[in-house]
RNA sequence: CGCGGGGUAGAGCAGUCUGGUAGCUCGUCGGGCUCAUAACCCGGAGGUCAUGUGGUUCAAAUCCCUUCCCCGCAC
């Protein structure tokens, strides 16, 4: 069987690395273009790109799905299948109808649950208990097409979106690998999804300021489903903190206001609640704990956040 | 050459503007107090102040210059 791998980042990454392993036959590679990344702005290939060069995989980087350079290049590797994951570009309908076999998308949500960009993001910062993987058949929607299979993981309360993430771009392979087997054997499932189905929106810059004006399990839910990157963070005197851990409390007080600093961390007051930083970053320092940064700061009596 | 912050004891920082014996908080080690302690008290160790046998100076953590490294923003 020839697939077609489209993906781009660490997610897809390991789910191309399962099939390479597997010894599938993997013809072409197609990843988002190299962009200028970092401090010196470095034209820096994609993960999954670097990956694919390195075990010697033809890689190519379209800039666009939409041109018939684009479909020919698809048509020309006569694939039986595309399997896509966090490609990040819409494919359009030619583009889906190519391969015999479809093309099959590993999307990081229980569908019809987190659509679209940040799924494991989204459900963190939602305080979702439970989340997964859905395999599906593409359609010209966005991730609306036939299931046809999902694998279910929890949610722990102290896990954050990278541990989460981790966890599931391992069970996204698993999926693909699983999914090849049935395919193997002529036997795959293929069930609708239901029409109504939430959405997870692009993670933005104004997801990441913590104004503690939310309940601490919100907050606490945002700081963890942003960590470690891209980091939520608040202010202190003008200047970012990234936070990158904390705790619910119960303590009660003016939003942004530290009720307490110690070995437990930093409590601040949230607008119900309050919740213990334990692990933060201010701009243009190193990560540490709540204690080495009380250590290191000037005026210990009475600091606040976003004031 | 995209913008900016920083490299001082194991950790986090002050001191740099206005050169003149290296400081703070924490940790660590020893002792004491206590039924006991992560609490408290007393004492000690630990730093060629990133780099250059660099420049200026009677004197450089501090002023000037070199190189390397870390981080924030933006993308």
């Amino acid at each position: 069987m020839k697939i077609v791998f489209m993906g781009t980042p660490e997610f897809a990454k390991v789910a191309l690395e399962a099939l390479v392993q597997a010894g599938h036959e993997i013809p072409l590679v197609i990843t988002q273009p190299d962009k200028p990344k970092g401090r010196k702005y470095t034209l820096t290939p994609s993960e999954v790109k670097e990956y694919a060069l390195s075990v010697g995989l033809r890689v190519e980087t379209p800039v666009s799905m939409r041109t018939a350079e684009a479909e020919e290049l698809l048509r020309s590797v006569e694939a039986d299948l595309f399997m896509v994951a966090a490609y990040g570009k819409i494919l359009p309908k030619n583009i889906l109808d190519i391969p015999p076999m479809g093309c099959i998308c590993i999307h990081a949500s229980l569908l019809p649950a987190w659509r679209g960009a940040a799924p494991i993001q989204r459900a963190v910062m939602n305080g979702d208990a439970e989340g997964g993987i859905s395999m599906m058949y593409m359609d010209e929607g966005i991730d609306t097409g036939d299931i046809i299979l999902q694998k279910k993981i929890s949610i722990t309360d102290g896990m954050n979106a990278g541990e989460y993430h981790d966890a599931m771009a391992a069970m996204g392979a698993q999926a693909a690998l699983e999914y090849l087997r049935m395919a193997q054997e002529g036997n795959v499932p293929r069930v609708k999804q239901p029409q109504e189905g939430s959405y997870a929106e692009k993670i933005t810059g104004e997801d990441l300021y913590v104004s503690f004006e939310e309940t601490a399990l919100q907050t606490h839910n945002r700081i963890r489903g942003l960590a470690p990157v891209p980091s939520a963070y608040c202010t202190l005197e003008g200047k970012r903190v990234k936070l990158h851990e904390s705790r619910v409390g119960c303590g009660k007080g003016v939003p942004g206001e530290v009720l307490s600093a110690g070995k437990n961390g930093i409590e601040v007051a949230c607008k119900e609640g309050s919740v213990f930083i334990t692990s933060l970053q201010p701009e243009g320092k190193k990560r540490m704990d709540a204690s080495s940064f009380l250590n290191g700061l000037q005026n210990k009596e009475g600091f606040r956040f976003n004031g």
